[in-house]
DNA sequence: TTGAAAGCGGTACCAT
DNA sequence: ATGGTACCGCTTTCAA
């Protein structure tokens, strides 16, 4: 069908592999022979097949994403686009392709991970989640195949991940609303099978701690990870005898929830009960008020991941790294009740 | 490294070609050795490689997805995630692997698109931009490649595309304004290189000649297709002398702004202005008030669009196909200003 | 520096 | 029904 490396040799009255030697940018070539080679090339508008190149070089250059099936919390922000955007630069940039891959439920999500695997279509895997997936995990080691999480993961320190520290942001988000003067704050978050849900939770209770604030179950209130989650659960924190004067909401959708319960009760935001969200949704700092969040840097976590993977697949480094992407604390009015708020 | 076809012939006592044979289930073979050689795939842990099959194949069975570069509006809504979760169900179903990819800016966009189709990395390719990019499309016309655009082109007829039928929605959008009582209707949207923008317009327009209201520059405000975007153009329309008392704005996210323009003049929605968005974004629904939006189902435009191209690569059906995904006013507060309220 | 030829891991046609 | 073999398009070793 189309122009292949041949086509080029013979009109260029070449071999096969002088061409090729010329495609890889070979130095045992004369600088005469790869102009005129190149030049033909051009003339036929010859382009090197991937697939066969793939073959000869046991190397698809592909890396493979696992995205989570619908009902993970991935789906919900903006996040899985960010995430794709930041290892499709890296990817891009490193000459990388990036093959996309999900499953409507875990099951399948596990076999279309082992198929890419078993049938070699990629040379790497990111997984988009820090969901305890054993099997999906324990096989990849055990084959030795390369990979990276992104976030964190029980057996830490012998995979590949790259995550925030979220006990940190956490414990800053807390420390935030404590230093206004709350001495009353709860925490409202998803299901703990999260990794990264326990661990703003883990940092919530030591920033209690460190100020010598008693930690109260009743200021603890779980839900669905979404809008509505945070609705029930504020609506619960609400209707307990003692109220907190602040919240930490584990993530900004459920922060809008807990925004909303608020407001009905008829109380205000922040002067009655301020709220800090983590992700900084790109809404957060346009609803009413302004959200003060944690913001995440989606893009550099995919960035990150896809460069921790390339490194891996490119050197014969068999490390395993971590890395930690840092968080920022995003102030808004949301749950600013000490001076300076002019400034806002 | 790993199992090849020809160890599998050899541990059963077969020819590789036989071996083939079985993988492709083709019916001329026994069933006796058919059952013997699946025993020993099993035990040898065999698994055809995706590449050499391709190779062989001619076709990766993959299909390339060209996502637009991040200033793009794909990239603000859940559009992106949506639609790759529809591109995914239907791919997978049908076999298909799907590789994405990006590019930082036009041109970028461009060469990598070329580069997928060159080096024959993949069948076909879905195009996610209305936006008018003629030299990408221009060069697949030219080329014969197969591909589906989501959105609709100008070009429309000799290319396939899914699309929503955006100035129906346009039309349902304004109808229903109008039959809330409202004269004074003001546009405001994004600008009008995206097809799906003056789609939303045209309807619009329509609609206001079908109730015979004259059309008003002044009721009309083009601005950044973001909040802030929004809260601009609605600012702009309240300075006007006269003020509309409904807008349609072409864009949730726009409309968020919209509404925080309105409040900020201390006027009340719906009752002084009303509202309708479009795309109704999962927030939508939890916005003060919540925003009539027009549900666009992003989700079955990557579904339909990936049928779309998968078919055209099987069949040598070569008639270019257009779908049309139907839409869905979801009437909530922010427009309602006749009885019914209790309702909602 | 260049060419010939043997792979890479399958598929498919031609025999038998 | 099965085996032998020539590809698919490119890479790489070995010789010259």
């Amino acid at each position: 069908m189309s122009v292949t490396i041949k086509d080029v040799a013979k009109a260029a009255g070449v071999a096969a592999s002088t061409v090729s030697r010329v495609i890889a940018d070979n130095p045992r070539i004369s600088q005469k022979t790869k102009e005129k080679v190149l030049q033909v090339m051009k003339e036929m508008d010859f382009y090197p097949n991937a697939i066969a190149r793939s073959l000869a070089n046991r190397s698809t250059k592909t890396i493979g994403v696992i995205m989570p099936h619908s009902s993970e919390q991935v789906f919900v922000n903006p996040f899985f686009t960010e995430v794709m955007r930041g290892i499709g630069m890296s990817a891009m940039k490193r000459g990388y392709n990036v093959l996309f891959s999900t499953g409507s439920d875990i099951e399948e999500e596990y076999r279309s991970t082992s198929k890419l695997v078993n049938e070699q279509r990629v040379d790497g895997l990111i997984l988009l989640t820090s969901r305890i997936k054993d099997k999906t995990i324990d096989e990849l080691i055990k084959k030795k195949f390369p990979f990276v999480v992104v976030g964190k993961h029980p057996k830490l320190e012998n995979i590949n991940w790259v995550d925030n520290n979220n006990q940190e942001a956490g414990y800053t988000a807390t420390e935030h609303l404590i230093k206004q003067g709350h001495k009353s704050i709860g925490f409202i978050g998803g299901e703990f099978t999260y990794v990264f849900m326990g661990e703003r939770f883990k940092g919530y209770k030591k920033a209690l701690d460190s100020f010598s604030i008693e930690f109260s179950k009743e200021f603890l209130a779980l839900e669905e990870f979404l809008e509505e989650g945070g609705y029930r659960a504020m609506k619960k924190l609400l209707s307990n005898k003692k109220r907190p004067t602040a919240v930490v909401v584990a993530d900004d959708l459920m922060a809008f929830g807990v925004m909303r319960a608020i407001k009905e009760e008829g109380l205000r935001i922040p002067q009655d009960i301020s709220v800090v969200g983590f992700n900084d949704t790109p809404l957060a700092s346009y609803v009413d008020p302004p959200l003060t969040s944690v913001e995440i840097f989606v893009f550099d976590l995919g960035y990150n991941a896809s460069e921790v993977l390339i490194n891996q697949l490119e050197q014969e480094d068999d490390q395993k790294k971590h890395i930690i992407v840092p968080t920022r604390l995003k102030i808004r009015k949301s749950s600013i009740t000490v001076r300076r708020q002019k400034k806002l």
